[in-house]
DNA sequence: CGATAAATCTGTAACGTTACAGTTCCAAAG
DNA sequence: CTTTGGAACTGTAACGTTACAGATTTATCG
């Protein structure tokens, strides 16, 4: 009952040129369908008082006419902005894995209105800057945080405005929020196994920076091996991934020189790796002769460099899938404690 | 003359709760200096009709108050986004570059009311719907592209729709338009040379994908290499940088055993020198001793990996600093004969 | 038969901004 | 004294969307 198609009734749109070459909007539809700009809107969402058949009629000319619902006209009206934030700390190790992090976010982001926009900070500047700059203009949705610390300033300023975020790592704040990690803790557990398997007895380990969070998981697993194959550690906490290449090898150069030198060495990043196999082939040692050493990397380069290496790959690819979806959720509502992940470990020899 | 301060004439603004926590916005400015929406929006653009004092007067309150205009009505109204589109095709080397590239580009986009979107998209993937997509929904002022082909369909797209862009890569077409390059026959010519310097006479060249533009840069540069230092080269154009690891390394290696091996070999990007390096190691050949090798990577890690390796580094921060100073200049009207630039090579043993 | 409800559809206003076409005031010119 | 003109300011409308409060039509009930 009812077509619908002759009610072409009053007054409705003014304007037939809207038709030339201008992209559509709900007004073109509306002019097309001879109906009005609202019932084009709630057909187009689906809405409940919207007759079936208005609906369907309505979705075709959209269709076809190839029609994007123009996104400053939503923000405008509903302030959803269809936009997520990625936030870099930008040192030389994220450097490395941004991109393939951000091809982990945008394929997940494929497919939906999300739009990424990447907002680098310099490691010396203030890090509330951007995180300021996004609640204050409200220009994103939600934002993805790296570097996460144990009590993250950050963190705290967008959980008490009530912005979705993720971070890539977890905290010690009193409150839950969506994060996904790896688990450090394992990755350095399983270093020391593997490096007890081998026989070695002195370890050393090339640790993340203290502040952030991920350092402390580290330690704990490394000690944790320690005691489970009564190894000893050999210090070296006056160097991290982070410090200058350079500084890593001579650093290691000289441990491995001393009469103290450890037989085992863990890394915690690949360009450290690196480093310190220089500063141990400088030292005149080999690596699987004198010395093993347990590393993990993004790139997936170490076995080719050096297979004497027990390498593990941490998949940043799937870290950015992890981080977009639990973002999404979260901003459709989602219990935050359902949105806390942890990758784990797969070591280049068990693939 | 005329204080102004007191010209608090009719029914300006009707809602003086416009105070309370929100967001300043245009109305706010003008319900504190007693001024109307449009004065206060000409004041701000320094209109050449607004009186010097009022100037003055609404640019304190505007900082005073932490206005910034909101996008969206900037947006709707005047169809200028600020937002500046990457579009990255993403294979495995890219990932390496992005996180370099994006840093560059923001360190030139801070302090300008642009935003940067990173529009991956999958390699396999028809390249023109990122490029189709932006223009169509008119969702960025700018276009940045990288993997330029010497024929390529999504600059001709841009240019046609008169969509401002820069790329990251020359072409060969018909029409002038800004771009940044690395001087990609530059350096082939002197990683010719330099083998030639140390001896090598039979040089192969491990290429980047042939239907990218640099590609025949490269080819170029080490062509006339060869001819300048009467060198021969050693056929090696059935793998390129792209080819997966494994599949390099074997034909490298196989290459090597090979009773034509070649003493020289050229890689255009780090993870091909490294998988390259490990093909010469199978073959049980040493770099430095029967083989040199050269090549051209971002991440600053070969000559660490193997120091006899003459390296030189491809600086993607710089480029991406360039690519973002080409396309805001382009957008505000530049000459696009002006906005072209090419990097210049800096081997890693001149540093 | 009138009243009430249910199902569909609609116009108006508002989000924040700017282009445009005024308006107001005052000084200088005729 | 009127006219002209310029300087300084202003209101209205529009960009595209959606929330809201109706309006219209048809079916159902007493």
């Amino acid at each position: 009952m009812v077509s619908g198609s002759d009610r072409v009734s009053a007054g409705k749109v003014h304007a037939p040129q809207i038709l030339e070459g201008e992209r559509p909007t709900l007004k073109t539809i509306a002019y097309l369908t001879g109906l009005g700009v609202t019932t084009v809107s709630r057909a187009l969402k689906d809405a409940p008082d919207i007759g079936a058949e208005t609906k369907e009629r309505v979705r075709l000319v959209a269709r076809q006419l190839g029609y994007q619902p123009n996104r400053a006209g939503v923000r405008l009206r509903t302030g959803k902005t269809n936009v997520i934030a990625l936030v870099l700390g930008m040192d030389a190790e994220i450097m490395s894995m941004t991109g393939r992090m951000v091809y982990g976010i945008s394929d997940v982001l494929t497919g939906t209105p999300y739009h990424l926009v990447v907002t680098p900070h310099m490691n010396s500047a203030d890090p509330m800057v951007p995180v300021r700059y996004i609640a204050e203009t409200g220009s994103a949705d939600g934002v993805i945080l790296s570097r996460t610390e144990p009590d993250d300033a950050r963190i705290r300023f967008l959980a008490e405005r009530n912005i979705p975020f993720v971070t890539h790592g977890r905290t010690e704040m009193e409150f839950i929020h969506p994060y996904h990690d790896f688990d450090n803790e394992a990755f350095a557990y399983q270093a020391v196994e593997r490096l007890a398997a081998r026989g070695r007895k002195r370890i050393a380990i090339l640790r993340p920076p203290t502040q952030l969070t991920y350092s402390g998981h580290t330690m704990t697993g490394f000690h944790r091996g320690l005691k489970a194959f009564a190894l000893e550690e050999v210090p070296l906490d006056w160097i991290s991934v982070e410090t200058p290449a350079a500084g890593q090898k001579d650093a290691i150069e000289s441990l491995m020189r001393s009469p103290d030198a450890p037989d085992g060495l863990i890394c915690c990043s690949g360009s450290s790796a690196i480093a310190a196999a220089a500063g141990i082939a400088s030292a005149g040692k080999r690596i699987g002769r004198e010395v093993d050493m347990a590393a993990k990397e993004a790139a997936g380069v170490l076995p080719w460099f050096q297979p004497e290496i027990i390498a593990m790959n941490e998949d940043f690819t799937s870290a950015g899938r992890e981080l977009a979806r639990a973002l999404l959720a979260r901003i459709a509502g989602s219990d935050p404690a359902t949105l806390q992940s942890i990758d784990m470990s797969t070591w280049t020899d068990e693939m």
